[in-house]
DNA sequence: GAAAATATAGGTCGAATGACCTAGATAATC
DNA sequence: GATTATCTAGGTCATTCGACCTATATTTTC
């Protein structure tokens, strides 16, 4: 944590993260793999301009000349990430279009999957643990996990047309908690050595059980 | 992040946590508090000696004699944390004696409280990403998350005697990834702005909903 | 082809860090 | 009273950091 930031005075550099020509795009899109990396591997605290700049082959100057800041940076690659994993999980969503409980099964399916990958795991770790401490990353992630719901929501609709919807977002919300609490311990997650042998079959197996009943009502709770 | 450390070449300094009188002791638990604080508030890069000896109040020169490294005060503060939080599962899980269904019912009760905790949840977010990244805390969430298994563990046995040891394991791995999973979410969790209104009713429905069933032995997996 | 926009390299600066050290003061214990 | 434990206050050192700046290439655009 080297100095306080004696910010944006005078400020010649307006550029933050766009560019207009074809070269600056794609200088922009190698900065900002380069910065993911970094933050997977190194923490929000290894994420160093000179590192990025490094990575990304280029000078901390040029890196600067995009990204006056080291917030700009982080704010685009959160945004640029969260977004293609948003897409990412609408299309799971979307997969297939069997009846309800085999979309539901098929997409749960799928959200595992992605699981798997340990950049993957890595980085939403870092931004749980960043969330607590940075407004931006948290809003950042408030917006992704509601459309991550949203996703649920659609699926679990089909299932259970009766409900209310609030309820469908609750319940939503609970499997969304489930998962993201799975992908520490499952595939790539940073825990997966504190796990259990077979935890994937029995997940499996405890997954088809509820499918099986899911399509009760349940007891109607005061709204 | 600082420099390379051209560590412990003669070192005349053998201490490593430990005090031998009273004072020294009270010192020891002091710095651990201010450590922990600190990693809570401003994350492990904004762990540095100076910051913990600060806090506490005393000078860095005291704060190495008792802890020579930065590594050792997070060790230790690990170790003692870790250690208050396990006995902590334990004893919530030996509370009441009544049926295994309202054992349970009240031990899951008491863990979600636990979650109210805006520190602990913060803490946890931080270790989990730490954990990717250093052994010496994955190893030590490792032996902790085994710990919470197994008091789950036991609680599940009373419900269902005829299970496999190893299924009951894997069971519990599953409601443990669950309510880290919530720990995000819920109470004092990074992202409870993410959260949705009325999750808390709905859990505690959904908890009824499985217990009033659970008793079930299930389709036996090949194991 | 000239003017303007864009891209890039290199360097400076103040601030902060972890590890280490010295020299001495104060307190507890035997 | 001597021994050990505890503690303070300061400083050194090599290193890293983010922000900032200037000068120069390279492209676009007109």
């Amino acid at each position: 944590m080297p100095r306080a930031p004696r910010r944006k005075l005078p400020s010649a550099k307006p550029r933050e993260g766009t560019a207009v020509h074809a070269k600056g795009t794609e200088r922009v899109e190698s900065i900002l793999d380069a910065a993911t990396d970094t933050l997977i591997e190194d923490g929000h605290a290894g994420l160093t301009l000179r590192r990025v700049a490094q990575r990304a082959g280029l000078s901390v100057g040029n890196l600067q000349y995009y990204f006056p800041a080291k917030q700009d940076v982080v704010r685009a690659l959160l945004a640029r990430y969260l977004e293609v994993a948003s897409r990412r999980v609408r299309s799971r969503v979307e997969e297939g279009g069997r009846a309800p409980v085999e979309r539901l099964r098929r997409a749960l399916e799928a959200l595992l999957e992605d699981q798997e990958s340990p950049r993957h795991c890595q980085l939403f770790a870092e931004l749980w643990a960043l969330a607590g401490r940075d407004a931006m990353v948290s809003d950042a992630l408030t917006v992704f996990y509601a459309g991550f719901r949203a996703g649920i929501v659609e699926l679990l609709r089909e299932l259970a047309p009766g409900l209310a919807p609030s309820r469908l977002e609750r319940r939503a919300a609970l499997v969304v908690a489930f998962l993201e609490g799975l992908s520490l311990f499952r595939g790539g997650g940073t825990l997966r050595a504190a796990s259990v042998p077979g935890l994937e079959q029995e997940l499996r197996a405890v997954l088809e059980e509820v499918l099986e009943g899911v399509p009760r009502a349940g007891a109607r709770p005061r709204d």
